[in-house]
DNA sequence: GTCATTGGTAAAGTGACTTGACGACCCTAG
DNA sequence: CTAGGGTCGTCAAGTCACTTTACCAATGAC
């Protein structure tokens, strides 16, 4: 039942979904690509999701998923994958013979500490634009945020 | 080259790009939530793509793929899903014969506005918490942000 | 001891994509 | 006008990041 002419339809202004959405996308394009350009250039962005804050090193494969809204079998997958590319290793945990812990190689490490770089050097850039005062302002209300959101 | 014992590793305090992601997540899962509760429960996240803001109506699918930073041919697979289940259509632009425009039907409109209501209604739990003018001004930061997002 | 629960994982299937190719159409140069 | 390079959407085939199902081993409550 197409409309005949069409109805107009339009989205207001942006809201706090959309607001949300772009930057972080910015940051996600600029980590891949800092990434890629200094050699990890067989990660692609489903692996990010290991690697990205708050980091795999010395946390299960379970509580991983549990944190990423990921299946086990789904972090499963992507863990053997970065296993296999030399980025972290599955150990037996000491504590509980039925599970295994995540250890990021030095590699997988350096791969942590370009992510870090990469959003840093967005922020000095959004910094420059919206002034210092306002970044700060604008990361202390995430930061509030992210407590209200974390009971979720 | 496993560290033995595990060298120590630990990311710093969240930067902006988790600080934007986890918010952002929870307005997701929102907007999805109540459509499937509002009965759209064929539609999954690959779909929010095209029906979220600033939406497909009248837009051309190479607008919309480039819009989204994915190929003409993944969008078009996900028009060809929504056309399918009744949210939209294609039609023949009349000023290009190569070239077609989206238009959404009366229930493609209501999954907008459902998804704005989702929005919105996260929003004003995020006022509660933080209060009106936190929120508002942490809107007025995104804007900005966005604003100088564009460029990219 | 028993038994439901919780750890990880193997295997098969799916679907949201990518890559490559295509015909139709537009648009400018000559 | 017409030749040809670029752009439009789409078809087809392949890939891979997942989901679903199932399992076994170890745990912990009783």
């Amino acid at each position: 039942m197409p409309p005949d002419p069409p109805q107009p339809f339009e989205f207001g202004p942006p809201l706090i979904g959309a607001l949300l959405r772009r930057p972080l996308e910015v940051v996600q394009a600029r980590m891949l690509a800092r990434l890629h350009e200094r050699g990890f250039d067989d990660l692609v962005p489903a692996h990010l999701v290991i690697m990205r804050h708050p980091g795999a090193h010395d946390r299960r494969p379970g509580e991983i998923a549990a944190g990423s809204g990921q299946s086990k079998q789904a972090i499963n997958y992507l863990l053997g994958e970065l296993e296999r590319l030399g980025y972290l290793e599955r150990r037996a945990d000491p504590d509980d013979r039925r599970s295994k812990r995540v250890y990021l190689t030095p590699r997988g490490i350096e791969v942590g500490m370009t992510m870090r770089e990469a959003v840093a050097e967005v922020e000095r850039e959004w910094a420059e634009a919206l002034g210092d005062d306002d970044l700060e302002q604008l990361r202390a209300l995430l930061r509030r945020l992210a407590a209200i959101v974390r009971a979720d």
